[in-house]
RNA sequence: GGAGUGGUAGUUCAGAUGGUUAGAAUACCGGGCUGUCAAUCCGGUGGUCGCGGGUUCGAGUCCCGUCCACUCCGCCA
């Protein structure tokens, strides 16, 4: 049926008699000569019709976008001074002796180059990826994936297979379930992830395990989060950390060397958990924004400012300060704008200072608070923070969570909003991560990464005395303030996993009914291992300087987790629900 | 669950302060045109202003509710 893409012609081919395929991209009529431009996979060619091929040329008046046809012809180097140097076919034509319409195309809801709104573009997705950006975004998609592969492949990981249908499992995210029609009353879970089984892979002495695996979480969703994702799932036996993490910084070195001909660092920089919520205020990290937080607290705790000396005197709070150099000509109304950014973010206000001559103390500054603060204190301030003539302090004084929380948001939006963010690739990994955290609305712990990550002590007992105190072997790769993958180095000791269940809150009885099985596989000799999994939707994302992760997913879900191409989810018909035993509330 | 932004021809958008017949571009339809590639020229069709209620002599515009989309917080072991 077809001899070359379209996008394949070339002068070189020039005298051939071709024969081609696609969709019609646009058409030129002039009345006496007709111009088709042909698009498929690879491209798009021009059709030339004349009136002398009065067959051809009949059939090119009906065509209209997005018809699908067939054409043959010869290609011919374009006539002098008609060539298109904009098209990569664009020295050549194929003047059509045959053209035949496949299948017609109605008027479409929308065209290329228009710009179309998400919903719309996700209703009539098949269009949408019609378009060459989304070809290549899944063509990139693709090409990382192979990259990925040919990496683990040659290293002798093995490629298996886990269960979609399993068994809900009582910590992580809410789980998506499956009525069992066999079992009335029993449910399946779909895997949050394939982490059970990876570990039981490797007391299989599979030793090296991956898998491009889908995972589901009934969360809500975010740009860079969908109810279900693709994991790329790694499994290391008789391993430390170094080796998982040397590893795989590697596959990110020859994945982003080989799809993009981008050169990541060797190594990648380490920073600690406390480091990054310390110096970034987030455990994902941008480091390709210079902006940088100073603690405060020390210097602050003994101001008759309330506002500062509360928070700084106790250990679950913090005060600390963002420098914006060059930011001191900030108008009143960009401040309030940043305020109540932050406001919405659950902190109580944004003090700031603007630093005319930080030489001259407080007769240099300007700012709301000064009056409280002694002389002492706004020079410590200064001195700590570095702050130069032109620059704009922010301040975040209370809760640890919640000032974390509004200072990461305030550096990344200044960040972008005063063009500081570096151009590049900026990984790195972030480690001893805590363990565990304790939840003061539930009062009880949780695990930070999950309960199969090894603790960094040897012995239960000492986890159980030092909980909060414990660090985990987990492991973060962080890329561009993107969290890509987590791992660590898991639990591979019957007692030290029944001590962290037993932390957890979850009685041996119900540790027996709800991992039984694991534990008891942890019973049979069971290897040191530990592994990874990394987000590759947003790895791809990255990769394709995309906004979301839904413009790397060939049919994603919109914000509220529906498919507006399907119409999914969808209500069922009774007699669905009496097979399953269930009832719609 | 919460905060914010948006919803007006098929599409992308404009419609201060409430005021008569809601506009533009593009798409679409008809016609002209033999070297275009955002083809072009002439003419034409096309609107429950997301939905429901309210205020008003009068609502695309103001108020209340609601739905949908997007961004963020919570949530995401």
């Amino acid at each position: 049926m077809r001899s070359h893409y379209c996008g394949e012609l070339r002068a070189g081919l020039a005298g051939q008699t071709v024969k081609l395929c696609g969709w019609v991209n646009g058409l030129r009529d002039h009345g006496g000569v007709i111009f088709i431009d042909l698009r498929d996979r690879e491209g798009i060619a021009q059709l030339v019709c004349n009136p002398e091929q009065a067959g051809v040329f009949a059939v090119a008046e009906t065509v209209r976008a997005e018809y699908v046809l067939r054409a043959k012809g010869m290609l011919r180097v374009r006539p002098q001074g008609t060539a298109n140097p904009q098209l990569a076919t664009g020295e050549v034509e194929v003047v059509a002796d045959e053209l035949e319409i496949l299948s017609a195309a109605s008027d479409l809801p929308f065209h290329h180059g228009e710009g179309a709104g998400e919903e719309l573009r996700l209703k009539y997705r098949y269009l949408d990826l019609r378009r060459p950006e989304m070809l290549a975004r899944l063509r990139l998609r693709h090409r990382t994936l192979a990259a990925v592969r040919a990496f683990l492949n040659e290293r002798g990981f093995m490629d298996v297979e886990t269960p979609m249908l399993t068994r809900a499992t009582p910590e992580g995210a809410r789980d998506f379930l499956s009525p069992a029609r066999n079992r009335p009353g029993r449910f399946y879970a779909l895997p949050q992830s394939p982490q059970l089984f990876k570990q039981l892979l490797m007391m299989s002495g599979l030793d090296r395990y991956y898998q491009i695996a889908r995972c589901f979480r009934d969360e809500d969703l975010r740009a860079d989060r969908q109810p279900e994702f693709t994991q790329l799932d790694v499994e290391m036996s008789f391993v430390d950390e170094e080796e998982v993490t040397g590893l795989m910084e590697a596959l990110a070195r020859e994945v982003f060397a080989k799809v993009l001909g981008a050169q990541l660092p060797d190594p990648f920089p380490r920073m600690t958990y406390a480091q990054a919520m310390l110096r970034y205020a987030s455990d994902a990290p941008d480091l390709r924004n210079p902006l940088e937080l100073v603690e405060l607290s020390e210097a602050l705790r003994e101001a008759q400012f309330k506002v500062f000396s509360a928070p700084a005197r106790d250990p679950g709070c913090r005060v600390a300060a963002l420098r914006i150099p060059g930011a001191a000509d900030m108008s009143r109304r960009e401040l309030d704008q940043l305020t109540e950014f932050v406001q919405a973010m659950g902190a109580r206000g944004m003090a700031w200072i603007k630093a005319a001559d930080p030489s001259r103390g407080r007769d240099g500054m300007r700012s709301p608070i000064l009056k409280f603060l002694a002389d002492g204190e706004i020079s410590s301030v200064a001195e700590r923070t570095g702050v130069a003539a032109g620059d704009l302090l922010l301040f975040g004084a209370g809760p640890a969570a919640i000032v974390n929380r509004a200072l990461a948001a305030l550096r990344d939006r200044l960040g972008r909003e005063r063009n500081l963010i570096a151009p590049g690739w900026a990984p790195l990994w972030v480690t001893d991560f805590p363990a565990f955290e304790f939840d003061e609305n539930e009062k009880r712990w949780k695990a930070l990464h999950h309960p199969f990550t090894a603790p960094g002590v040897a012995a239960p007992r000492e986890l159980l005395a030092r909980p909060g105190a414990t660090l985990s072997r987990a492991y973060d790769m962080v890329l561009n303030g993107h969290e890509i993958g987590g791992g660590s180095i898991r639990i591979h000791q019957r007692e030290m996993q029944s001590a962290v269940f037993e932390l957890l809150g979850l009685s041996a009885a119900e540790a027996e009914e709800k991992f039984g099985f694991f534990l008891r596989a942890l019973e049979f000799g069971a290897p040191p291992h530990g592994g990874i999994a990394f987000g590759l939707d947003r790895w791809v994302m990255l990769m394709a300087e995309a906004e979301s992760i839904r413009e790397v997913i060939a049919f994603p879900k919109t914000q509220s987790g529906a498919c507006p191409l399907t119409e999914a989810p969808a209500a069922v018909n009774a007699r669905q629900l009496r097979e399953l035993g269930i009832r719609a509330i």
